[in-house]
Formats: structure tokens, sequence, C-alpha cells
DNA sequence: GAAATATATTAAATGTTTTTCATATGAAAT
DNA sequence: ATTTCATATGAAAAACATTTAATATATTTC
């Protein structure tokens, strides 16, 4: 089954090191050594995750001399700031859900 | 790396037959026969997803006679309803950046 | 109670994603 | 120009998810 724009932007988030990427890249802008480095991630896993970012277009990329730094796409930006709300939300809901239920 | 209640939410989403069940769900409760014929599945895909989507506590289920109905957990819509909205947001603004960059 | 229907479950087969390893590229410093 | 540093790439290995097939269970109907 064919993924659509949508299942790969879901698939991009559903990757807990992609999803702490974006979380990071909320608040500002990073290169992949700081991302690395404040993610525990390797190097090029890194960039391995921050490729697939880049083809859903979620982040973009700007050359610093020998550095990259990596932002949010700026139509996108709403779009994921409310996806991390609502993934908040729902794990509220969930540990609630599990002492109730 | 192991997955938090919000990636599973996402993973669960990021599954077109899955997707497709809640756009369906979200309209009304369905039982599993409805949902295996409006989507096109096979019945054992079908209770395998329906499996999938009550673990994370997305849908829930009842028995209706020799039927099971289910239906989209109250406190889980508005969280998947917002979903596929950014879904269907986010297809559009991928439309547009193709055409334009 | 035997057959039919709706659904679930388990395991195996297949497919996809993630991670790692080795290596490449390009800019800066020496 | 050689070395070093930051990052990217491709391919192989490992992990994970999806799909299928076979079979089980519970409910209804006869």
């Amino acid at each position: 089954m064919a993924k659509n724009s949508g299942e790969m932007l879901f698939g991009a988030i559903s990757n807990a090191g992609r999803f702490r990427i974006l979380e990071k890249l909320l608040e500002r802008p990073m290169t992949v050594s700081e991302l690395t480095f404040s993610t525990k991630s390797k190097q090029t896993l890194m960039s391995h995750n921050l490729k697939c970012l880049l083809d859903c277009m979620i982040v973009r990329q700007e050359r610093m001399g020998k550095y990259r730094r990596y932002y949010i796409d700026s139509r996108a930006r709403p779009i994921v700031a409310g996806m991390v709300k609502y993934m908040r939300r729902y794990e509220d809901y969930l540990v609630k859900c599990n002492r109730s239920s």
C-alpha cells in the first residue's frame, strides 16, 4: 500500500529520534553536531533522520561554512507544533486511561 | 529506542489502512464487516488493525450479538479528528510546495 | 446440537524501516 | 597540498511491521 504525504508525515514523526529532533528544532535552528550531541544520537544516524525530515519537507537546511544548520520549514511549523502539542495531550490522556480502566 | 505513547499514536496513524479506518469511524461507529467491506480490506487484516488501534486506546469495542461494533474513544476523538485535519492541511501544503520549488 | 456467520488469534511469510559500518565530500586550518 | 573537521551517502545488518493462511471461538439460526 503506497504512502501518501500524510502517511509520510506521521511516519516521520512516529520515530522517537526524529520526534526529538523536531522538538529541538521547534526551539531554535541547530547544526547537525548540536543535534547529534543534544539528542545523544550518532552523526550518521542523525544525517539519515534529517534527510528523512528534509524529504517530507518538514525541515530545511542552510550551509554555514563547514556546518549545516537545520530549521523547521516555516509553512510546516504550525503543523509540526500542533502535532507535538497533540502528542503531549495524548500522552496525558493515555496515562489517565491506564489509571482508570 | 523504546516507543512511548505518542509514537504509538503516530505509528498507528501512519499506516494507510488504519488511517482509513479512523476516517470511517469518525463518521460513525461500524462493525468489523462494514469496515472490511467499505475499506476493501480482508477480515483478518482488519481485525489486526483494529487490535492495534484498540491497544493504543484510540478505539473501543462493543458487542452487538454476533457483531462487534467499533467506535472512536470519546477522549481520543478530538485528538484523532485534529490529526486527520492536520494531515489534510499538510497534504495541501505539500502539493503547493512541489509546484513552487 | 449441527451448521452458518462474524470475528479473533497465532504463526509464518513478506516487506519496510532503522541502525550501523565503511567511505566519500567539501570547507577550513595548518 | 595535506590534514582535520562536519556532514552525507550507500550498502549491509538488524529490528520491526504488515500481510497472509490456517484455525479457533462465540453467537445465531435451523
